[in-house]
DNA sequence: GGGTGGGCCAGTTAATGAGT
DNA sequence: ACTCATTAACTGGCCCACCC
């Protein structure tokens, strides 16, 4: 009996083998061959449902790699492409896919095992830089950027699993000195952030591509859900597009919001180019205390861990 | 109210490559 | 050969939502 992560996850190679199809010229024969594919999918899992077990993200995972499948077959019908020789060993795979057990030993690999050289961060970057004001992904935008990413990889062994999605977005925050501007200018208030955001890509003016980044778009939920959820409540677009730094940090003077600004743009460099965590710690050890030397490890090991409100 | 699972975090480990 | 920076991934803890 599968687990529901593994569900997950096979749903997940078999989008990869969709979205693989889209991007090519596929003929009507392999299509019809990936309906043959999906109807061994929908068998599995129509088990799986059956048992009870799945749960609406897994459901509504499942009706998207349907509509990926639709969407193929609306291509095929509207090119009528030439036929193609295919040489896919797809069905084997998927048969393989689906039986096969996923090894659950990770802690038996190396770390070079672990470590993928390949690792495309471009699709997780773009998100990132595109939703500056608030980085965090839900759980449907991460299957999205894992697809995005993955459909750009061919060899199957080296595609991303969704957990390296995760730990790739919490390093980030981390390392980009994302989360250390959350706590320094916002007091670890993320709306405040986002609003923050917002103010500064109002001053900057110009596009997401002159500037490199954007706040986001403005997430609106109810205040009940969002404290349930944990998550911000995001103000309104139409009202926060006003906003300006000096409304919202009026104690700051102009040096401090200058300051505040470059922090801000190391921090889309350092998304861009890739987070250097040690950089931004050794410019906090200089100007924090230029006497004294310590480790930027010792300095994590010191810093304060999430505490609660 | 207690148990459970998911998401996130800080701290940490360890492989790797570049520099000396 | 050694040191050091980088970075993927692991560990343990906290918080929250959900279920019973």
């Amino acid at each position: 009996m599968l687990t529901q992560e593994e569900v997950r996850q096979k749903l997940l190679e078999f989008e990869y083998t969709l979205l693989d199809a889209l991007t090519r010229e596929v003929d009507e024969s392999y299509y019809s061959h990936l309906r043959q594919l999906t109807e061994i999918v929908r068998r599995e899992f129509a088990l799986q449902q059956e048992q009870g077990t799945l749960t609406n993200a897994t459901l509504q995972l499942g009706a998207r790699v349907s509509d990926r499948l639709e969407q193929l077959g609306h291509i095929l019908h509207e090119q009528r492409t030439q036929m193609q020789r295919i040489h896919s060993n797809a069905s084997q795979e998927l048969v393989l896919i689906l039986r096969s057990p996923i090894p659950r030993s990770r802690a038996s690999g190396s770390l070079r095992d672990r470590r993928d050289p390949t690792l495309n961060a471009k699709h997780m970057r773009d998100w990132f830089l595109r939703h500056l004001g608030h980085p965090f992904p839900s759980r449907e935008d991460k299957e999205q950027i894992l697809a995005e990413t993955n459909a750009c990889i061919r060899d199957r062994t080296l595609r991303l699993k969704y957990t390296q999605i995760v730990l790739w977005f919490i390093n980030t925050r981390r390392r980009s000195g994302w989360t250390a501007f959350l706590r320094h200018y916002a007091r670890g208030d993320k709306v405040k952030l986002f609003n923050l955001a917002q103010a500064i890509e109002n001053e900057e003016g110009g596009t997401h591509e002159t500037r490199q980044w954007s706040a986001g778009h403005a997430i609106t939920l109810t205040p009940a859900s969002a404290v349930q959820a944990n998550k911000p409540m995001l103000s309104d677009p139409n009202t926060s597009s006003g906003l300006s730094l000096q409304s919202l940090l009026p104690n700051m003077d102009d040096i401090a919001r200058r300051a505040m600004k470059r922090e801000w743009s190391n921090i889309v460099d350092r998304v861009r180019i890739g987070a250097k965590e040690r950089i931004g710690d050794w410019v906090d050890e200089v100007i924090s205390a230029p006497s004294t030397a310590s480790s930027s490890s010792q300095s994590r090991r010191h810093s304060t861990r999430r505490t609660t409100p």
